[in-house]
DNA sequence: AAAATACTTGACTAAAACACTTGGTTTTCT
DNA sequence: AGAAAACCAAGTGTTTTAGTCAAGTATTTT
């Protein structure tokens, strides 16, 4: 099994989409900033995203990344699977030829906590996330530290009228 | 989060060793021709779970590996852990400083999903598993691939009267 | 006492995975 | 035209994994 930095910034990345929705394209730049990921690194990953259509871009100045569907309809095991993490904690991937052509003494065991970590990220959307106390909290911190989109986006729109 | 072959190792070869109880001291070589686990590996391994007082030794020709507490008393948790594996999810270990001091925005459900792994493993026990019919047909199959050992410890226990 | 067997310890290592970095190209807006 | 952004392909240093190897210590049998 294996859940590293990546299917974590993944997700933690999609999250700050999710709850910066209403702010139209979100920059990787913008994401790079808040959350401290390194910018290619995000670049890696998105465009894993973009590829398993979680999220959709646009190019260009004022461009950027959006959900692709609504927070409520993301399951945060969809995002993990998405950057090619896997939840797997078997060593044959489930198929039982863990020894030899047959199964190792602990097969089930392994397939029962997999499925077990499996329904519970698949159960959780970022809609979900998204409304927790704790989550908006720490949203809230994180734009307080950077805001400098904030002030450009509002002047973006002010242009217009 | 990592779950790997060492803690998949150190369960099997626990659970080689609860199968196998009524045989008396269970030698590494055993486990190691059974599970197909390398030796020295093995030595690694069970140094700790010794260490943990998970097993206990006898030493000497006849000598081997016992579990030092009732198999029904021995949680899949325990041994993880005392292999050093962690099956926590978070990047902070629970601490809440992923973000310079503070909570990172995923911070909560890394914690959430790791006490779910670990209340899972923490909840099975050996003695659980060795009564699984799965289990046992898969120690059936490696018994009979090596009988070799039944018939020594045959012959040691006659050789007492 | 000697030999056989079993456990202990620590150093070492090849291969893989991780977490990026570098250096571009292409598209779009102003 | 120029800047801002997404997009793409390789490369890279570090760490972890999954062991191996070598030498030694302890115990029991004969």
């Amino acid at each position: 099994m294996r859940l590293t930095t990546k299917g974590r910034y993944a997700v933690t990345a999609m999250l700050d989409l999710a709850i910066h929705y209403d702010q139209g394209p979100i920059t990787l730049a913008d994401i790079s900033a808040r959350q401290e990921i390194s910018l290619s690194y995000l670049e890696q990953l998105f465009s894993k995203l973009r590829k398993n259509e979680l999220v959709n871009s646009a190019r260009g100045p004022g461009g950027g990344y959006r959900l692709n569907r609504p927070a409520d309809d993301v399951a945060v095991a969809e995002i993990i699977a998405a950057v090619d993490e896997t939840v797997d904690a078997t060593r044959c991937k489930h198929k039982g030829n863990c020894q030899h052509a047959e199964r190792c003494l602990t097969h089930d065991l392994w397939c029962d906590l997999s499925d077990q970590i499996f329904d519970f990220l698949a159960n959780i959307s970022l809609g979900s996330l998204v409304k927790k106390q704790a989550v908006q909290d720490v949203a809230r911190r994180q734009d307080k530290a950077l805001p400098i989109n904030g002030a450009e986006i509002g002047l973006k729109e002010h242009s217009v009228a």
